[in-house]
DNA sequence: AGCACGCCGACT
DNA sequence: GTCGGCGTGCTC
């Protein structure tokens, strides 16, 4: 007697799908991707139906509930998201609930669906007597079915109307599901639709051909700031449209970058393409709306963050991830996902073209357009012919700054006060340990095996690899010049804009960088106070680099930019390019002749010399070298196994054993640590970390696998994770 | 993650 | 004598 199986992925942290029985009267109506009521040990739990098969029921407790009439998850979208939880060895259930919009994936579904009234004309033989119940009559038999908020657009307080006329028999009302409109009070912007040059309609052409083709293929828009990527983008998507397929855009951050909404909208939506936006600045209700409307087949344009690389298109033909290089692609908790790599993967499963597009490819990509794996497509002019503004690198050995700034920046900046310009002072200073530096010569300290800087730990006197946990005692004395004057170096963009007030009173100073923007909205306020002229000397993180163009601004100081290429980390030149070439680029848009001043150290280092002259492949040519010799991504692969907990030696120990049983199986991957992370003690827990490193990717899926297997060896009260191709180390 | 069971300290 | 602390173990 065989009898209908359903397996489930449970809403808990547990890696195997649960087999459910599927009661009679239930059989005909569960489909894959359902969302379920099961028992689970001793309550009920949400899951998701992933398989359904025959076989013997025995000892199997049943399904108790559907959710969905429908299926809310295509078998394109599970395959994809099965694929996820297997390479990133994350917990299927939350993998799948990290994709759904909130209110779907848990017990309290806390999200409304809104319903309102839609009317229908019924009888029009005899005319109502008000006034406003014959035009009301008369605007809904010109329009068909009308819903109230669409009459609300054209009518003042109507309802009372509506509902008289519902009672004389006129109009049948029947409730629908509203669609929270995050546009709602926008104007739609205008559309400027750009003759491509030469170059665009290239890179236009070859997707063009991809779409057609209809198959995976994936291409690198490399486009220096101002070349036109998005136009690029946009008649790739007006061909995607024309072959009745769907379009996904990946941005890093919406809340950051709504000019490429506008764009898009004042493209497409004139047109009547519909199309839908997911970040997290939305409401839970506009999300869950949102990704509704997208299920149902209602969008073909979607746009959004990292987790849109899950929406639910039913058949997508071209995926767009923009500013590919972003590190915010990948999930740093929880679902360690890249976004960027799974847009890739999602095209390859479901055959259709996936661009990535970037002024400063990650090197991966780039690699990636090297090996002929991704088609490489150059915009190497700016549109307008602006020019290129120009960089100097401030070599701070031989002018040391009293404070943070040099005199040479000081001046530039007093400078550009007087011709009643902008500026711009980049100082990226993320909460990282100080490192160690000698202010001589400019001799900071590096890991023998690691070629990365070693980190100065202040408890125990030592410089520390924080990837093999090697280890040396701080030198009094520099090892290169014999200077004496080893210091740890730090300063942070609120003593920066201390300092600036200072030496320039009077002058408008604001500050832009995580403390000052967590409001909604303060990010956008700044930017046009910047936009009307109303800041002088803007001072901020990397935030102010990327987004928005400050036409006003002609001079860029950039402070601190050794201490990104200190960071402990083998991306750390890669980088810093990337942030200086951005910021350069940031300088004189549209007068033309900005200047950017680089205060540092390195003036010799390639990721300034090759960021100042705006060398892309210069660069890549440079950092290349390091990669293969060392193994790294992309021409290696890691995984990061995480251990913390609060007892310090118990996590040792778990990592301890742990490790001793991976080096015995370890293969051709290397077994780094384990050593303390980064943030060695992170809200009150010690963790420590080891690092898996292969330039054979199966080895080092193989040796995950014993990870899974031995989780067991892990003390109680010790917690692991493992993080694949991670991009931070903490 | 929940939600139990289970085996030790201070309360009516 | 019990109420409850949170260690540990399981969930089709």
């Amino acid at each position: 007697m065989s009898d209908l199986i359903a397996d489930i992925a449970v809403n808990a942290p547990l890696k195997q799908l649960y087999s459910y029985s599927v009661p009679v009267e239930l059989a005909g109506l569960a489909k894959v991707g359902m969302r379920v009521r099961v028992p689970f040990g001793r309550r009920t739990s949400v899951g998701f139906l992933l398989e359904l098969r025959s076989g013997s029921i025995e000892g199997l407790k049943s399904v108790k509930e559907l959710l969905d009439e429908q299926p809310i998850l295509n078998a394109d979208l599970l395959a994809l998201l099965r694929w996820a939880a297997e390479y990133y060895c994350h917990p299927i259930g939350q993998v799948i609930r990290s994709a759904l919009p909130a209110g779907l994936g848990n017990d309290k579904s806390t999200t409304k669906i809104l319903l309102e009234p839609v009317y229908r004309l019924l009888s029009c033989n005899i005319e109502p007597r008000g006034a406003k119940q014959r035009e009301l009559l008369e605007f809904i038999s010109k329009h068909g079915e009308m819903s109230l908020s669409r009459i609300r657009t054209s009518f003042s307080a109507p309802h009372a109307s509506l509902q008289r006329l519902v009672e004389l028999g006129f109009l049948s009302q029947r409730e629908q599901e509203k669609n929270r409109d995050p546009f709602r009070q926008e104007e739609l912007p205008k559309d400027t639709c750009l003759t491509l040059n030469s170059e665009q309609s290239e890179a236009v052409e070859s997707i063009s051909s991809a779409l057609g083709a209809s198959g995976f293929k994936s291409f690198l828009l490399h486009g220096v700031t101002g070349s036109g990527k998005t136009e690029v983008y946009l008649r790739a998507v007006e061909k995607c449209l024309k072959e009745k397929r769907q379009a996904l855009v990946l941005v890093p951050e919406i809340a950051l970058t709504p000019q490429l909404v506008a764009r898009f909208r004042a493209r497409f939506e004139p047109a009547g393409h519909k199309l839908a936006v997911l970040h997290s600045g939305l409401s839970d209700g506009e999300r869950y709306d949102a990704w509704r409307a997208i299920n149902r087949d209602e969008v073909e344009i979607v746009i959004g963050a990292r987790s849109a690389v899950f929406a639910p298109l039913q058949k997508p033909g071209l995926i767009i991830v923009d500013e590919e290089h972003e590190s915010s692609y990948k999930q740093a908790e929880g679902f360690r996902y890249n976004a960027r790599d799974l847009a890739l993967v999602r095209g390859q499963q479901q055959g259709c073209p996936v661009l990535l597009g970037s002024a400063t490819p990650s090197f991966a990509s780039f690699y990636r357009s090297e090996q002929g794996d991704v088609q490489r497509l150059s915009l190497d002019h700016r549109v307008h012919a602006g020019k290129m503004p120009q960089v100097e690198l401030l070599d701070l050995r031989e002018s040391p700054a009293e404070g943070v700034l040099t005199n040479e920046l000081i001046e530039a900046l007093q400078q550009t006060l007087e011709r009643r310009e902008q500026a711009l002072l980049l100082l990226n200073r993320r909460g990282f340990a100080p490192f160690l530096l000698c202010t001589d010569c400019g001799t900071s300290f590096h890991c023998p095996n690691c070629e990365i800087t070693l980190t100065f730990h202040q408890r125990d006197r030592l410089l520390r690899c924080h990837y093999c946990d090697y280890a040396e005692p701080p030198k009094e004395e520099c090892p290169e010049c014999c200077g004496q004057n080893i210091a740890p170096e730090g300063a942070g963009t609120e003593r920066l804009e201390e300092e600036v007030a200072e030496l320039f009173p009077g002058v408008r100073i604001a500050r832009m960088d995580r403390d000052t923007t967590s409001r909604k909205g303060a990010h956008q306020k700044l930017v046009e106070k910047m936009m009307q002229g109303q800041i002088d000397i803007l001072i901020g993180t990397q935030m102010i680099a990327k987004g928005h163009d400050f036409p006003g601004v002609s001079t860029v100081g950039v402070l601190g930019a050794d201490s990104l290429l200190n960071l402990p980390d083998f991306r750390a030149a890669e980088r810093s390019f990337s942030l200086l070439t951005q910021v350069a680029g940031r300088a004189g848009r549209l007068s033309g002749g900005g200047k950017v001043y680089i205060q540092t150290y390195y003036p010799e280092h390639y990721a300034l010399t090759c960021a100042a002259d705006q060398d892309y492949l210069d660069f890549y040519q440079q950092e290349l070298p390091f990669r293969q010799e060392l193994g790294y991504p992309p021409c290696g692969y890691l995984a990061n196994l995480v251990f913390s907990g609060n007892n310090l030696a118990q996590v040792k120990s778990s990592a301890d054993s742990l490790a001793d049983l991976l080096v015995s199986r370890a293969g051709s991957v290397e077994v780094l640590g384990p050593s303390p992370c980064p943030l060695a003690r992170l809200r009150g827990k010690n963790r420590l970390q080891l690092l898996l490193k292969s330039t054979d990717r199966k080895a080092l899926r193989c040796l995950r696998s014993v990870v899974e297997r031995n989780k067991n060896r892990v003390n109680t009260g010790v917690g692991l994770y493992i993080d694949v191709d991670p991009i931070d180390m903490f």
